[in-house]
DNA sequence: AAAGTGGTTATCATATATGATAACCAGTAA
DNA sequence: TTACTGGTTATCATATATGATAACCACTTT
């Protein structure tokens, strides 16, 4: 797999989990404490994310950071 | 879990994992095309890894992602 | 002794993730 | 119409991860 491709699978991961959990991209935002304009920027995989911002996310979704590397 | 505990859990992991396939840091941070000391750096937990970086061990071990992650 | 292996720590420059702001679009409700 | 919600894109400053180098330690081998 080549490293953009993985930034966007995870992207689309963290979209399905939310949208899973029901709630909109700028309240999973504020949920992380960051602004909605960068949580469209994470889900569209335009970034090589740090495990700390995995881990607001994942915090935020009260999933486990494994959740997200279900199947990638 | 606070966020320094998570990266030395990550860092404890990627050298278990290493450990397991009977490799040095030297020959892992060669494999990934960097140098010892940063792998040094990693193993510690001393940095909030990017994916990306997570990515280049883990093809290196040949392991998935989730699998750095297991029980984390 | 000298050389090699495995690992740690400090330091630096450079690339880039993050956090923020603003402008914008589409759809819906008042 | 206006206002609100949900999302996207561009841009910027600042913080920091990465990549690299060097010095160092302990241990083993020659």
């Amino acid at each position: 797999m080549k490293i953009n491709d993985l930034y966007i699978a995870i992207g689309n991961r963290i979209k399905y989990l939310r949208e899973e959990k029901g709630i909109s991209q700028q309240d999973l935002a504020a949920r992380c404490d960051f602004e909605k304009s960068n949580m469209s920027r994470i889900e569209a995989g335009k970034t090589n994310l740090t495990i700390k911002t995995v881990y607001k996310i994942c915090s935020a979704l009260n999933i486990k950071i494994s959740d997200i590397f279900y199947d990638i």
